[in-house]
DNA sequence: TATTGTTATTAACAAATTGATAATAACAGG
DNA sequence: CCTGTTATTATCAATTTGTTAATAACAATA
């Protein structure tokens, strides 16, 4: 956006003698729901049953809720987008400066922090996981995350954030943020079968989305089994 | 969410002593973008071509953005949720209690407001035009929008809006917010056809929006052609 | 009363998309 | 060459869409 002009000099004196204190306050965190997908070992790379679907999350140090899980995030400092905000702490947690991001919901409980009113705007981060260094901070298999003791409504807020996912990857390419540069069908239908929770038969889901995909003439080897063809994500930039 | 309970002596002082002071506090703005169709009179009520996607616009009285057309809302109150908030101005500018209304998108840009750092949490809001009682505000077609002078960023905010009224039309029954109780199939298509832009094929929009509705038993009357059957949204409360 | 104009509703059929199962292919290792 | 394993294609039924045409029901009017 331009830089706001004052029409008048009556709208500059008003400008210049506002008081900001007039209105009430808020103080604000950006929290993130950065989601991967383990694939701890190479030979468990491609077996499904060994891969989840996580989340990442960090033990607080201080009150309010110390010895608690939290989501990675704080307080959005001056002048600070929360895209400035988020990548700030992404940055921090895991290494990554370009995870692909997007705002999930405002939480704006009148109680939700002890201290003061605190919203708190929430994003959910798609990463892959391989390329993630992580820095104090952990990755939590989703159904362990009931069984944490959770900070504030995070506990509610990853739920809300794994719905959006859940429904995004019915009709966006979202799903290629997680996805390394190439990849087999198999690897990509495990990812879908790990975040959505449920088996996909194979002849469909490779005919749906094979118009999405590019094939990069190389292919796996080594495994003892049929070789698959390797792919990339056609669309955008990714 | 409940309310926190400190765990110790230690916390309990700590949360007396804090100071809320240290973290930047931003004032936070909750804007509502109001969709309605007009349905002017009793004869253009069926017209397709007499109808329009219109938003609910008010004209500042103050500075800045003075004269400016801007959507209606206004600065979260102490204590106040957003949905407070946001109800807070529906029923001031509609007279409407309990319009439909969801979370849209927290707009953060740092100089949004000339004023001071000002965020706005967006809503959607659906309602049925004719129940509606407008106070100090005016329905503008959509197209007539971008022709308007709009204040801060909500030309942007409202485009975002469509967006994503659009896209929810598709897969979820979000519709319904902005029908009568009872409404024919035809009605509903052009609802349809307004919001989207484009005509629609009445024997397949049929097809697949019949297993939604239940048949009043009803019938229209007095049209000068074949009566319709009058119908009701059968899913949830509405 | 038969005809016309108009909108509602159903029918009918082709085209495209899915669900599901089976067949075939390609590899490593014995 | 046979076995176990995963990849990939083929096949066919079932379902859902796109499209056009037929039929129905009314008011007004000839």
């Amino acid at each position: 956006m331009e830089r706001y002009q004052p029409c008048c000099k009556e709208e500059e004196e008003f400008l210049r003698n506002y008081n900001p204190g007039q209105f009430p306050s808020i103080a604000v965190t950006v929290d993130a729901v950065i989601f991967g997908i383990s694939r701890d070992s190479a030979e468990n790379y491609r077996k499904l049953d060994k891969q989840s679907l996580k989340v990442l999350l960090v033990k607080r140090t201080d009150y309010p809720y110390k010895d608690y899980y939290s989501l990675p995030g704080g307080f959005v400092l001056e002048g600070e987008t929360f895209e400035e905000s988020l990548q700030r702490t992404l940055e921090n947690k895991t290494g990554l400066k370009n995870a692909y991001s997007e705002q999930l919901y405002t939480f704006d409980g009148v109680h939700r922090d002890p201290r003061m009113r605190v919203i708190s705007c929430s994003y959910i981060s798609l990463l892959d996981t391989r390329k993630a260094r992580i820095k104090d901070a952990v990755w939590v298999e989703l159904e362990e995350v009931s069984k944490l003791a959770m900070a504030f409504d995070h506990s509610f807020l990853i739920a809300e954030a794994v719905k959006r996912l859940r429904g995004k990857l019915q009709y966006t390419d979202i799903v290629f943020h997680m996805m390394p540069e190439e990849f087999t069908i198999s690897e990509l239908q495990s990812v879908y079968e790990i975040i959505l929770g449920e088996k996909l038969l194979a002849a469909a889901f490779r005919r749906t989305i094979a118009n999405k995909l590019e094939d990069t003439g190389k292919m796996t080897s080594n495994a003892g089994h049929r070789p698959s063809r390797i792919f990339r994500y056609k669309g955008r930039e990714c």
